[in-house]
DNA sequence: CATAGTTATTCGGATAATCGGATAACTAGG
DNA sequence: CCTAGTTATCCGATTATCCGAATAACTATG
């Protein structure tokens, strides 16, 4: 099989958006931001963090180009830039389900 | 908004499916068992890492319960325990394809 | 232009992840 | 049982990531 062009592929993938995935928080902010667009002080109150931490982590999904930051007036409103991510969350979320779902009847069974 | 109830989930997206996919050596791990089970051998040479890495790498991603691995013998087959996983990797390769397109477009624009 | 509000960046320290060689554990075959 | 082949784990070292306080940069308002 043709592994080369695989790698640099998943390579690239890992680079450019699944590190960005790579952390709780991150993860968080993108299915907050899907409910709808907030500026920054609104998320450091959803999630109730230290304001460098949400910047921080907002850069780092800016950069993927998983967000996109609008300045309006003192404000930078942050949202989401591909549905599509949430989507993929969404499938990762079905299976975690479906496997505690699946333990907590192995564990029934055995009981 | 419930952000204690997402976080939680979040949370556990994270440790239990998203961090397993936060390298590039278990994405493509992924897509070549996606291909067909294999041995760990049979890994070691398509992805021509040390054998360690390898098992370590398939460690990580049976934990997480993305493969399973079945002893046939004195091999140990490795196969993908969920194809949505690859389902979701794929959305993500179609948001990066979409973002290199729209880049080189803009590259084209300017010359 | 001084100030207050918002956001971005810098910094050092702590924690976690990854690597590959070495070794151990396990399995089949002679 | 001894050996060869396969896989898993251990280990130290390197590298990467994350944190939050402090600070800088930017913006509107008076």
């Amino acid at each position: 099989m043709d592994t080369k062009g695989l790698e640099n592929e998943t390579t690239l993938l890992h680079e450019r958006i699944c590190s960005a995935l790579g952390d709780p928080k991150r993860i968080l902010l993108l299915y907050v931001l899907n409910e709808k667009p907030r500026c920054v002080n609104d998320l450091v109150d959803c999630l109730k963090s230290p304001q460098s931490t949400i910047s921080r982590h907002l850069a780092i999904l800016r950069e993927k180009n998983l967000v996109n930051a609008e300045r309006q007036g003192m404000n930078v409103i942050y949202s989401i830039s591909d549905p599509r991510v949430i989507e993929s969350l969404d499938i990762l979320r079905a299976i975690l389900r479906d496997q505690l779902q699946e333990q907590t009847q192995i564990l029934n069974n055995t009981l």
